[in-house]
DNA sequence: GTATGTTCTTCTCAAGTTGAGATGAACTCA
DNA sequence: TGAGTTCATCTCAACTTGAGAAGAACATAC
């Protein structure tokens, strides 16, 4: 339900003052990640200001509310998520660098506490690019940079292993962490790994990424079946590479993504006994 | 990020008005689903002040804030989901009817406009409960039920088919898809489908669950063998059901949820075809 | 140039899983 | 008592997966 008035409509909305409620404040942060050098990137900004000063959190800010009659600046919790992207690292929505970018809402944070100023409840997004170029710090942001998610020594409790030394502010690390859960189990059913790479691709260049999405080998023979077998997961464009593998090897096929908004099969991911119990 | 003073911690936390921000509410829905004489149900309470009034809603209401200093009254958000549950129906939480209701976190929900009085950010939430006794009305509910999903003409986008009478208020309508096709998936890699049955349960039961949530007949052979063959979904109890299926048959074993969390392999249902592209 | 090692792509085969149907025993209801 | 239903298991063909192998194409070092 929603706040609920003793009285018509029309009066209601005459006489009310929004101020009456307790204060809260609604960010949107966003969970960027990308694949560089084959190995798992996020996007992070270093703070400037108190609290969690100089320690790095995770691209976001504000939702524009609009004030209490909703007007042209209020905004859409996804059209936020991309305007924080987009202030926070100077890369550009709509048509430039994030043109190509995928994506979602990750999951909304708001225990109390998580941030020591007031209330404040955080819609968490995720997002998938291919390689982009390095940001630049904007907005709030001292510091903007894509971090190997390995640097950050993430358990899957949602917290940093002591001895990091890029420490996370606010909850960041666990929002972090259930970004990349859910990342690992949206390659498994649906074609999103092609977000993380170019409009053209080879299936080894996908196949890379799956491994450094999941953290593991995959067999490049049954992952290459597997790939061509799923309809609508990639297309051929009948051109093939430049060259061939870094250290030799023929020249890879070149295709684009397909049209399936989901793999049928799935392509499962080996070795997920340990996390059934 | 988060609000960003340009002072240090001390200072700006005292002189911080909270006041200042443009204000938005933030509520919990609950998608609250159960299975009643093999159809799948939610629970809806009828709005009986404007805006919608006379119109059905999913139960819902405000996160208590707590204040600027998020004192004892400021609560999390899956308590105020169980919380506003228990008002809004009659269900006491904690031990009674709310003690074996899973309950997740769903997708928040934050369009401009999306209520007519003030922006508004509604965290939806999702509940699967055994067979519960009616609801009784209140809080701020004219009356509440559980009410046949199939009686409310859902589209797969989100809307009512014109000429059902039951009309939901706010974007509930599409809150309720959401939360069914949340359902459908997760039957499908979790064992959450016991959280639909009691303590303890038979195989055609876990059937008619499935059978319900998917809207499709399952092979009763393949099932159980499935069911069976999947570590951790059920273990037996020993023992059989008191009698027999409703027209005839032997009685059929008895067994409990087991303790896997994820289903390996997962549980796939057929034809799913059409949703692919 | 040539040799060496790497990589892409396809193939093979065994093991496992799924879908569809059949069967017999146990049970309810008329 | 008889008819029809349901539980539980089995069978078998079709499909999918995991692991390894092999040939051709290529990069790099010598």
């Amino acid at each position: 339900m929603t706040p609920e008035p003793r009285r018509d409509e029309a009066e209601f909305l005459a006489g009310y003052d929004p101020r009456d409620y307790d204060p809260v404040a609604v960010t949107v942060d966003v969970v960027a990640l990308t694949i560089r050098d084959g190995a798992l990137h996020v996007l992070l900004v270093r703070r400037g200001h108190a609290p969690y000063a100089g320690m790095w959190a995770l691209p976001g800010g504000f939702v524009q509310a609009g004030g209490p009659l909703q007007g042209d600046d209020a905004e859409d919790l996804p059209d936020a998520a991309v305007r924080e992207l987009a202030e926070e690292t100077g890369l550009s929505a709509e048509g430039g660098a994030l043109g190509r970018v995928h994506l979602e809402q990750l999951g909304t944070y708001g225990s109390p506490g998580r941030d020591p100023r007031m209330r404040i409840i955080s819609v968490a997004h995720l997002a998938f690019a291919p390689e982009l170029p390095d940001p630049e710090a904007g907005g709030d942001a001292a510091d903007a940079a894509w971090v190997p998610v390995d640097a950050l020594g993430l358990t899957e409790s949602g917290e940093q292993r002591p001895g990091t030394t890029r420490r996370l502010a606010f909850d960041h690390a666990r929002i972090l962490a259930d970004g990349l859960e859910r990342a690992r189990g949206k390659l498994e059913y649906t074609p999103l790994a092609t977000a993380f790479c170019g409009a053209e691709f080879t299936i080894p260049e996908l196949r890379a990424v799956y491994e450094a999405v999941w953290g593991e080998e995959l067999h490049a023979g049954n992952f290459h079946r597997k790939v061509l077998s799923v309809p609508g997961f990639v297309e051929g464009t009948g051109t093939t590479a430049d060259r061939g593998g870094r250290r030799g090897g023929p020249r890879p096929r070149l295709y684009r993504a397909g049209d399936a908004r989901l793999l049928h099969p799935a392509l499962l991911r080996p070795s997920r006994e340990e996390e059934i119990r």
